[in-house]
DNA sequence: ACTTGGCACTCAGGCTAAGGGAGTGCCAGA
DNA sequence: TCTGGCACTCCCTTAGCCTGAGTGCCAAGT
């Protein structure tokens, strides 16, 4: 069937084209490949690829290159994702085993994606509204301020200095902590809300001010600004592609340096636990719509918490990196999952 | 006096060289600046200078450019620190005043030196070892888990899971905690080590290992790993100058990224207050000899607790930079001395 | 209806040659 | 000590040529 070797031929393309970065031709084509057709066929095929747009040539007289929709026909249907070799595996497994803490796990796993991929990686802490609360504590500081320390389950801790304009005693401190303890320990982050709120009324009027600063103050950091936080690494790797994107990695840096962005970028996809792969202009981030974003969430017990992926340039090794990315984030939720 | 003009020659070449980023030769020289002489003269001074290192020719029949022992020279008796202009100064208090706690001066700070100076910045978390104690709490998490929590008077708030092999109650929690907050509070965190180790032998002889876990802990925290912690911003504008290195941002990037290095060429000039410029070869670190660093102490007070600067190329504008740094320095440090 | 070999055509990139231009070093004279 | 003059060096740009890889199309073969 012709609509076979077509694909076939798209297939090779793109495996020549990542391997080598250079424009493939219809003759080195058929030595590489075993097709068992004539260059001319493949040509035919190729004009056929070129009309349907999933290839391109850079000037007339010169190979094709895969477009940003081939690349997405070859992930859709002609590829798979690569399982990591058995050494790979055991890497993963040494690299992250020696994590302490929660800060240390998102740092190691995100230096080992990068350092497997050879691309940009970036994790998305877990998400504080998909955990439950662990511990609530507050801690007068004197000068009318108030540190609040939020422990979620899932390891991670934030922590926050509120400056409140009434004074606020220690015995009050004390109740309120262990109210608010008793009312969200246990539950998910985000209904935290409703219920902390309610507790207001409990106490009396003069006391109310303080203890709505704090509650107010506690939902803030629950909803807001450090909800999300996400860490990369690898950066470096961008200066070996370099010429790829139009020859500056000057956009690539600066959106991957917005925070905003890279929690776009990971927020996208939030499709659960199967990798969601956008290639090129699917980008809808501008300075990125010519790299390709992978990511996958990762568990915690059976409840996908967070994001975690890597940014490269569209001519990447697909199945490899889509399979480093997987494994990772297996081993990442591995662990959080049982250390409780 | 023929040695004035020879510096006045050599200050002339970097400040065009830094200007146009490229060689600068006689006659060029003498038309923009009016140095009163002609050509040949400026010629033999030249070649003095070449003698004697400060500049040098890329190839023969090009212009001169200044080498690093050029720059130094420059910096240290040919120019003074420009101070910033009104406007610029309105700019940095409008963007740091409304910082609301430690982490988010620091990064509106880092953000506000790349910014300024359209090099990567980078800033020291004031040292714990510098600070003092203002408050430590210990929160049971059972499972044999308790949380660390510390608080240092400059707004550094360090927290840490610590793993006992020991259970602990409660009660002994509670008991532990005051003591450390009687012993440590408001004494030099540096100090807090020996009367700390003192604390154990109070504790009767069952519950020692739990203590002393947790104290060994606590040392570890303020001595080791999260001692130091420095934040980096503007690495995008590294793609600008792009072709200074040897043409690839590569290793920078690589040094960039780690930490340690970061640390180094923050630390390396722990020389109080006052502004360290440190001009290519000078660094040692491998991967930033073709760059310039310059750095700055910021105080609380008046006593330095870290440092912060910034990574450019050694062609960079060396006055205005180094009142950049200047300038945010002591506006941070303002900060922190007025938040108490 | 595909496939194939042949053939003319296109064009990027490499190589060479020539010329301009900016800059230098040196020297003799003021 | 400074200056103008002069010969010399090289980098870089431009232009032209050539080669090789690759294409599109066509007519013939299966």
């Amino acid at each position: 069937m012709t609509e076979d070797r077509r694909l076939a031929v798209l297939r090779a393309i793109v495996e020549d084209y990542v391997a080598t970065h250079e424009p493939v031709g219809s003759r080195s084509l058929v030595e590489r490949y075993s097709l068992g057709v004539s260059p001319a066929t493949i040509r035919n095929d190729m004009a056929a690829l070129e009309d349907e747009g999933l290839i391109a040539q850079p000037h007339t007289s010169a190979g094709r290159i895969p477009t940003d929709q081939g690349y997405r026909v070859f992930v859709d249907r002609l590829s798979q994702v690569k399982p990591l070799s058995g050494a790979e595996k055991r890497a993963i497994g040494s690299f992250l085993d020696g994590a302490v803490d929660l800060d240390d796990v998102m740092q190691r796993s995100v230096r080992l994606l990068s350092q497997l991929t050879h691309q940009v990686a970036m994790i998305q802490y877990p998400s504080l509204t998909r955990s439950t609360v662990r511990h609530i504590e507050l801690v007068g500081l004197g000068h009318q301020r108030v540190l609040m320390v939020l422990i979620a389950d899932t390891g991670r801790v934030e922590q926050r200095v509120i400056d409140i304009q009434f004074p606020i005693s220690d015995d009050l401190l004390a109740r309120l902590r262990s109210r608010i303890s008793e009312v969200a320990t246990g539950i998910r982050l985000v209904d935290v809300a409703p219920k902390v709120s309610g507790l207001v009324a409990e106490f009396s009027p003069d006391e109310r001010p303080g203890v709505s600063a704090i509650i107010a103050s506690l939902l803030e950091t629950v909803v807001e600004r450090h909800e999300e936080r996400v860490m990369l690494a690898g950066t470096s790797n961008l200066a070996a592609f370099g010429e790829d994107w139009g020859g500056s990695v000057r956009p690539v840096l600066e959106a991957l340096e917005e925070q905003m962005v890279l929690l776009r970028l990971l927020g996208e996809s939030m499709s659960g636990d199967s990798l969601s792969v956008r290639i090129g202009h699917e980008n809808e981030v501008e300075g990125l719509t010519s790299t390709s974003v992978v990511t996958v969430g990762y568990a915690r017990g059976d409840e996908v918490v967070a994001q975690m992926g890597v940014v490269g340039p569209t001519r990447m090794d697909y199945p490899s990196t889509m399979g480093s990315v997987r494994a990772v984030a297996r081993y990442v939720g591995r662990i959080l999952t049982e250390q409780q």
